[in-house]
DNA sequence: TACTATAAAATTGTCGACAATTGCAATATC
DNA sequence: GATATTGCAATTGTCGACAATTTTATAGTA
């Protein structure tokens, strides 16, 4: 059998899928509630695969649904950034210092190639790019760790930030010191002899240290809108 | 209107509690398919709840769906303690130092009484109750960490544990360590000026300690089954 | 016997209809 | 005029039937 093998994963999952990027682009207010009616219509779909995908969509964090009031897109706080980054910050500790130990040299290669993208993306004054990077990078020796819940988790933690949107922008004044902060980061990575506290300590250090440059970015959205 | 209000909470999410509760008793086998119409005439109703009430067990780690092929309790490996131990540690970790900062004097009231009726525990060779003081000390620090991502998290990781059944055995060795560590933790609690740092490494240490006892456990009884 | 093709049974996926609940506006009452 | 009540519309909750898929059993062939 060589014909491709087609996953037909379920109307629910799809319209799900579909949902999701919609949430994420923005494409509905903070707080709206999803009406299953007008949802089915735009779908053509019938209410069982929908309530299956406001239950997916629950699982990512993107929506509340409230028994007998129905579902709605997750007003993101800024509590909840407040909580995110923490929570985040001591995981992806704890997968940069497993990595230490059991990432493989190809890894390591494919973290070098996206940290030139980065140095890139920098000499270019891209922040778009240099966020995608940014993104693969943590993503890596995330999936270094080898442990499977603190993945599953974190890929959580990281989806559910609606605020991707934003964070792109909160790089711009220090584009510079954000790549060497990852160069250092690699470079504990390199050397298998290093205190793999010392690297947890570090990425910790990078993200809370981004929750701070965001809420000072955040502050500045407020004071203009105001 | 004094008249107690009554929640309705939806046939779906009655039925997956009492579904979590037979699965979590182990009246199911790790891997079992459960299968729709079965329980639907057990529990006398339709197919939608029942199906909400799958989404919802998976949400909580209890169960896998598998498109097409049907939903499964969750068979628990030796690879998924071994992931579910260090994640937990690192949260607790944090949680813990976030505590520091913020607890009340209640709550420190709290950890008091419960520390108390582990102590007397102890005196009764009474590992049922001991474990479920444990569970209570770290609930109280938890919550008082005032991180709601937090709380959740570390809620579901510790629900997941399907196997909490086995878990108040294997403390019987070592009942007078384990309330001696949490002692310590409360001790580090209740002096503000401590640094909050040694906190944390204490509560982490502490559950990764216990991830080896439980894997030691796991042997004895690997090997008696032989 | 071993393997393949086919048919039947079991199981999940999807659908539309009806019931129950909630929110809201019009109405009544003081 | 303010508040409570009633009735209607909108929305979610539940149901049983049918469709699609997967699994199991059967029969056929080398």
């Amino acid at each position: 059998m060589n014909i491709k093998k087609e996953k037909p994963l379920g109307l629910g999952l799809q319209v799900a899928q579909s949902l999701a990027s919609a949430i994420l682009e923005g494409q509905f207010k903070g707080g709206a509630q999803l009406v299953e009616q007008e949802l089915q219509a735009f779908f053509g779909i019938s209410r069982s695969p929908l309530r299956e995908a406001f239950r997916e969509l629950e699982k990512r964090g993107l929506v509340v649904i409230v028994p007998r009031k129905g579902t709605f897109v997750r007003a993101v706080t800024r509590k909840d950034i407040e909580d995110n980054f923490p929570v985040r910050a001591a995981l992806e500790g704890l997968a940069a210092q497993l990595a230490h130990q059991r990432i493989t040299p190809e890894e390591l290669e494919q973290l070098e190639r996206v940290l030139e993208n980065m140095k890139q993306a920098v000499a270019e004054r891209n922040t778009q790019s240099f966020y995608e990077a940014h993104l693969r990078f943590h993503e890596i020796f995330i999936d270094a760790s080898g442990n499977e819940l603190l993945i599953n988790t974190l890929s959580s933690l990281r989806m559910q930030s609606l605020w991707h949107r934003f964070s792109f922008h909160y790089y711009q004044d220090d584009l510079n010191r954000s790549f060497a902060v990852h160069r250092r980061i690699l470079d504990c990575l390199l050397t298998r002899s290093n205190d793999s506290f010392e690297l947890r300590r570090l990425v910790e250090h990078h993200i809370n240290t981004a929750l701070e440059s965001f809420l000072a970015y955040l502050e500045t959205l407020e004071s203009k809108e105001s």
